[in-house]
DNA sequence: CACTGCATCCAAAGCGCTTTGGAGTGATTC
DNA sequence: GAATCACTCCAAAGCGCTTTGGATGCAGTG
């Protein structure tokens, strides 16, 4: 069933029926709803190529997920992220086409993506320190929306990020003021924007109470659980261990946890752990009582608010970057505690 | 740059340059290096939907992932699942395409996606058991390749599987032959099919070593950590406390660990696991010596499987349903010993 | 009554590509 | 020397939709 039969049908010309089924005015009310009510009686749906076609609109949005050839994973917020970011296209009656790009040749992948006009804009994912594709997707002139920011980047450009180091700085601050003098920080790869900020917030706490940083005491990698658990049971192994520790990621929390237990210590008590928590549907962190301390933010109230930003964005092309930058709550749990003497 | 600017460039008919640049035979080997060097030079794409509406085909596979009101929370092997299917569509040239599709109607959804022809093929994920969409799938008329099985429905079609009832078999057998008697199941919910075949599995295993299947030992949950946490908290609390656990998700694994030491029991010790492990990249299971003793599967290998099978079914579009069923490996870990006397 | 203006409708062009049905050329065959 | 053939190329139609630029009819106006 194309616009052609349902024309015929209705003894109509294409352009009629187009018209009132897209609410144009100059068709008559009567008419309008004799369309209405065959289009929907005949089931018909208008291809979406061709409209896309003769409109120049694809009413798709594209996700860009980067795997690097080291540790190609997929970000396990992005799951999450992408729930949010499907309802919001949901009820914009827009799809959503994800790709996976290989980093080394993420130029020619965005160059693809435009020429091939597949899609109206573009979510970015995982933005690193001095990231290229936003001057790239600035000059391309694509609409798109960066998950999180990019430090030296001096374009303007559209995001939604977490205040990252504001949420380490106070997540620290709460663990100084327990006493915790040693305390380490399982951060993810530094290369990449939020964690670079987390170190500079967890720095600025220890300035700011003049305890001097250990390098022994900062780890920069993937944020697995094993991860967590590997670089935990190798600090308890100092001579000066840490009696706090701060994590990016609620796995890798819970792997120091583990290491915490395998040493026989006990959480909150010989050793506290404060985590930064996306609110991850499969990962609650508790209920009424958190398992961990948190700085949390949920990934996916960030995914629906970025796919809004972006749809504003292309229905008003010429619209000023926008942007947002969302607050992580401290919930106290039952991994913290003073420091022991 | 379109395909009418690049053949006016090179002085050549629109049709010439296309068929240079699709392999097609009719066309002179020096020219269509010619019209390659050109289009490689300038970077000429194709329009997607401008081709996709001459040939009919979309060049692009729609993954639906079913989102009921209950509990919309995205599976967490999804992420990986897609990572694998990614690689063979890029590999294919498709573009990937996400639908969220609340579970009331579905029907509708499907029906919109065919006609709209945004896709020329879907991977249908989470199979409940008697699965309304095959059969809907089927008088459609789109390919499609099912994530899972669908216990009750007797049409053939295409999926793509592990053996989870052999898988839970073997798990539990394995914890009888090590001496528990007392065997707890955490299971997915049990409408979806993936678990109502791995209980299948855990009471034929019983039922062989004549061990009576005891109600209160099984729950059947969204498979979460708390899940896991609760579910072991209580049982742990009963009068004749199971000593091992069979767990349908590393996730809720976790959840059970959480609560075996809370309760200052010792895992393997006093109380083993065993679990499904869909070899998830940001939680792999420990490493050399893995930290649960478990039943694995790559769910990222089974997205790479699902895609090459759909790109074949779509390529040869009147072959017979393909299946496949992988064997999920069982692995010691150290979350297993005898049964404590 | 001729004219204007509004409300409805339509034919046809165009979006960027593929593909059908030739057309032109030179070489080969008898 | 005419006929045949393989090799290259092209003009134009068509995919299913939107949209421009009218055409038509009818009420209102002076």
């Amino acid at each position: 069933m194309n616009l052609k039969q349902l024309s015929e049908y209705l003894n109509l010309s294409q352009t009629t029926v187009s018209r009132a089924l897209n609410g144009y005015p100059e068709v008559n009310e009567d008419t309008r709803t004799r369309v209405l009510k065959a289009a929907h009686e005949l089931n018909y749906r208008p291809n979406t190529r061709a409209k896309g076609l003769a409109t120049g609109r694809a009413l798709a949005i594209g996700h860009v997920i980067p795997v690097s050839n080291q540790h190609e994973m997929v970000n396990p917020v992005f799951g999450d992220f992408i729930a949010g970011a499907g309802e919001s296209y949901a009820k914009a009656g827009y799809d959503m086409m994800l790709s996976l790009v290989a980093d080394q040749d993420e130029a020619r992948a965005y160059q693809d993506i435009r020429a091939r006009g597949t899609v109206d804009g573009i979510i970015v994912h995982g933005p690193v320190i001095n990231d290229v594709r936003i001057a790239l997707l600035s000059g391309i002139g694509l609409p798109f929306v960066v998950h999180g920011r990019s430090t030296d980047v001096n374009l303007a450009y559209s995001w939604i990020d977490v205040n990252n180091r504001g949420a380490f700085e106070r997540g620290t601050q709460f663990l100084i003021e327990l006493g915790h003098r040693r305390i380490a920080l399982l951060n993810g790869l530094e290369h990449m924007d939020f964690a670079f900020r987390r170190r500079k917030g967890y720095e600025t706490a220890l300035q700011n109470n003049a305890l001097s940083i250990d390098p022994d005491l900062m780890r920069s990698e993937e944020m697995t659980e094993i991860y967590g658990y590997r670089a935990t049971k190798a600090m308890l192994g100092y001579e000066d261990p840490p009696t706090a520790i701060v994590c990016s990621s609620i796995i890798t929390a819970i792997g120091a946890r583990r290491a915490i237990h395998e040493a026989g210590l006990t959480l909150a008590r010989d050793v506290s752990i404060i985590t930064f928590d996306d609110a991850l549907s499969y990962l609650e962190n508790g209920d009424d009582v958190p398992i961990f301390t948190a700085l949390r933010s949920s990934v996916r109230y960030a995914g629906r608010e970025a796919a809004e930003m972006l749809l504003s964005l292309i229905s008003v092309p010429m619209n000023a970057p926008k942007t947002r930058l969302l607050e992580a709550e401290l919930i106290i749990g039952r991994s913290t505690g003073p420091a022991p003497t």
